[in-house]
DNA sequence: CCGGTTGCTGTCTATATATACAGTACAGGG
DNA sequence: CCCTGTACTGTATATATAGACAGCAACCGG
């Protein structure tokens, strides 16, 4: 069943009511906004609103109108790390340039941050020069997977592959070499494993 | 000035209060929620939390706590197009998959949909089978941009170039060959250009 | 023509809520 | 030692708000 305009006009008032003051309306607020002269004309629409699904009331609660679909939770704020000084945490804060909201289900693995990517080592496995990797905190990794890696302070993403006690860091780019780590000579970290891409396609040209 | 600890406990709970009920509590929610036996604890609380500028009282309104900082609005739904059978709009509600919250600011130009891209002929700009490309709805299209365009009831991903009254849509992806079309004798429809791609790496292997 | 739905007005009431005052207790700085 | 700030209790009140009833008018399908 959908909604009639009139209903639909509610709706949309609410909705915008919750994003720009981040309160829901009360009755009267809204049979205000809409020159309504009783209360009670909102408090219908809200009935027949809540009887479509379009919205949930909460009853006896002031402001107590829920949007269904927003109720997932807002996305989760990933910070946006750029380019990591040697021997800092790669979360500290003086990395993190700003925060960007993305929606978790995206992905299969949930993200804990976004790594922008410099250089062209992972051109053929789509990731460009200036991508966003969605990266998964984890120092654990498998053959196969896109990890970001700490090499003697140096920051790098590179797809993984493990050789008993040597490990080698594939690039997906002929033009650039494999790194090879013996793990009883060198230190190496796992910072995290790539869940995602994410790029900016530049409009004008 | 920094909260106290009890300052900090009520300003988390106010916080997942929003998060999780879409909606700031009452004084005596927060007193219950605390154990005080008086709302006007709760009261002191917010008016030390506002005077510190962690968050901001509405005055006279019901539940009228607002977080400063969370007032940059829901980022928007996208929807995501699967196969787009021939004939139908782009955006007809079959084609909607599901939807996805992605923040604006992550793209220069703000898109208007999702659209999952199939096959390999984009590879080499970093698109891939699978990608999820995000699309700004136009129906023009400048030279060496990514358009989302319609042949012949057929929807493709390519790089747009223009010769007069000749158009050439360009793969990327030397196994590909170039489409030419002759405006005078086919038809072109320009769906969008693409304004930034998304994708879901296996976190599997 | 009837019965249902939409879309309102006017009036009313119980309760939810913001917000106040007076007072207690404790802790730290000058 | 006084003063300011934190952290409450207990009580109180004005107002904000949800939610109800009765009724009117227009429309629409059977």
């Amino acid at each position: 069943m959908s909604l009639t305009a009139r209903q639909q006009a509610i709706f949309d008032y609410i909705a915008e009511t919750i994003a720009t003051q981040g309160t829901a309306p009360t009755r009267s607020e809204i049979a205000r906004a809409f020159g309504f002269r009783s209360p009670y004309a909102a408090e219908c629409h809200l009935k027949a609103l809540e009887k479509k699904g379009a919205i949930e009331l909460l009853g006896g609660t002031s402001r107590g109108i829920r949007l269904p679909g927003a109720a997932r939770g807002a996305p989760a704020e990933l910070p946006l790390v750029g380019r990591v000084a040697a021997g800092s945490p790669i979360l500290a804060t003086e990395h993190i340039e700003r925060h960007y909201r993305v929606d978790d289900a995206l992905f299969r693995a949930r993200p804990d941050y976004l790594l922008r990517v410099h250089g062209e080592s992972m051109r053929d496995a789509g990731i460009l020069d200036g991508d966003l990797l969605a990266v998964r905190q984890t120092p654990e990794a498998r053959p196969g997977q896109i990890v970001v890696a700490r090499i003697e302070d140096e920051v790098t993403v590179k797809r993984f592959a493990q050789d008993g006690p040597k490990v080698r860091l594939l690039p997906e780019n002929p033009d650039f070499a494999p790194i090879e780590i013996d793990l009883e000579r060198q230190d190496l970290a796992i910072e995290g494993i790539g869940v995602g891409v994410l790029r900016d396609l530049d409009p004008q040209a």
